[in-house]
DNA sequence: CTAACGTTCAAGTATTTAATTGAATGAAGG
DNA sequence: CCTTCATTCAATTAAATACTTGAACGTTAG
């Protein structure tokens, strides 16, 4: 009766967009892409993937419109197409955690060990950013927070944060951010503040999350 | 530096997700286990997909907590898990519909024509419930109905709509919804119910949506 | 023009996944 | 108990996907 062919090609055009979020390397690629455009041999040394192998995960993203591609000289950029595609990996995310039960003991820990560090939720940090009693810390790497971060935020990347912490003010509440809610920065860097003696706290989100929900972001 | 092996196996697990939805079958049978429990005998007739066969993707899919099985005598009920599943499906569209420009033309013709039917919005629907100006229309088929529809809906299976159109109001608008977004049951019931001369509308979502947005759904 | 470099392509192998078939389970009914 | 029926399992084949290697392409610099 209603098996009809548009709408089996619809649900198989479903089912390749799931596939191609359906691989560890991609979604790791997706990661970095969300904080800003990227070259695949900077992509390929921060994901710890081999060159040829990224690039050829990359055009399978591009395939299914996950990812664009823009050549600049030698090189190409690639950055995360403009449809919601943060949002589909959020909603991944959520449907993990949702089952967190059936996940292997290593990543449930890993998970909830990540929400012990009872992490500040967007509308929270925006409102804490508007009576501006908090300092906000971007703790990724350089290049990423000049592609795009969080209005009014430092930058100091979590490798240098144990040299600079005299940049920091002692009295006010730090909040720092990263790539995303399962990024480690963010979570190692609050661990660190508080270790020093910082009242530190950690957003649950990180820069792409914020920025799809459509908040200002700032660049340069 | 940051290749963490706890981040990479929780990345490799939301993959099997993405995987886990990766699949033309597996997509169709979750529409129809949205609608409620069903049997591995029914959902390989609705689907048209071999019995074994919608067996083995069941079983792939509970492997991935996406969907639940329980016994019952000789069969075997599977329905929806309780995790956002039929959001990260919502997801998955959402992304399809933004890349309308990079779809075959067949299917991007047949998701236009959906939207000329200029689908009524679940919000919309909500405030025409509460002012009783509108008859509401259920087109599934009545098992679907029974497990579970829209507070105060009329069900009248789209095979049986064009024998029952004395069953409705010629004066009130109509607005007929099934089982999704993309299901056509409520796109040929508008479509017949217009050219009867009624005034029909569709809504855009279906009843999983409606039912995953929190709203109230009633039963029997 | 040639060399160097970043990226893509092509080919091969290994692994994973899908569909089909027939046998095996497990519950109900005579 | 033996049969029937719904489902699952096991085994096979076919197909898709992942990774590696080395060659090819296109762009910049000398």
């Amino acid at each position: 009766m209603s098996s009809d062919s548009p709408k089996r090609r619809l649900n198989a055009h479903l089912a390749g967009l799931a596939r191609a979020l359906g691989h560890e390397h991609r979604l790791e690629l997706l990661e970095h892409l969300g904080q800003g455009e990227k070259t695949v041999e900077l992509l390929a040394r921060r994901a710890g993937v081999a060159f040829a192998n990224v690039s050829q995960h990359l055009q399978q993203m591009r395939r299914a419109g996950l990812v664009t591609a823009r050549r600049n000289g030698k090189r190409v950029h690639y950055s995360l197409a403009d449809g919601p595609v943060i949002e589909a990996v959020s909603a991944l995310r959520a449907l993990a955690e949702h089952n967190l039960a059936e996940m292997p003991e290593a990543i449930r820990t890993y998970l909830t060990s990540i929400d012990d560090m009872e992490p500040v939720s967007t509308d929270e940090l925006a409102a804490r950013l508007r009576d501006g009693t908090v300092t906000l810390l971007d703790v990724r790497p350089e290049d990423e927070f000049r592609a795009g971060h969080l209005p009014g935020a430092l930058n100091i990347a979590l490798e240098d944060l144990g040299d600079r912490l005299t940049d920091l003010p002692a009295e006010r509440q730090i909040i720092a951010y990263c790539r995303g809610p399962y990024c480690v920065l963010s979570f190692e860097a609050a661990r660190l503040l508080r270790a020093s003696g910082f009242d530190a706290r950690r957003l649950g989100d990180g820069f792409p999350e914020w920025k799809a929900a459509g908040r200002p972001v700032e660049s340069g």
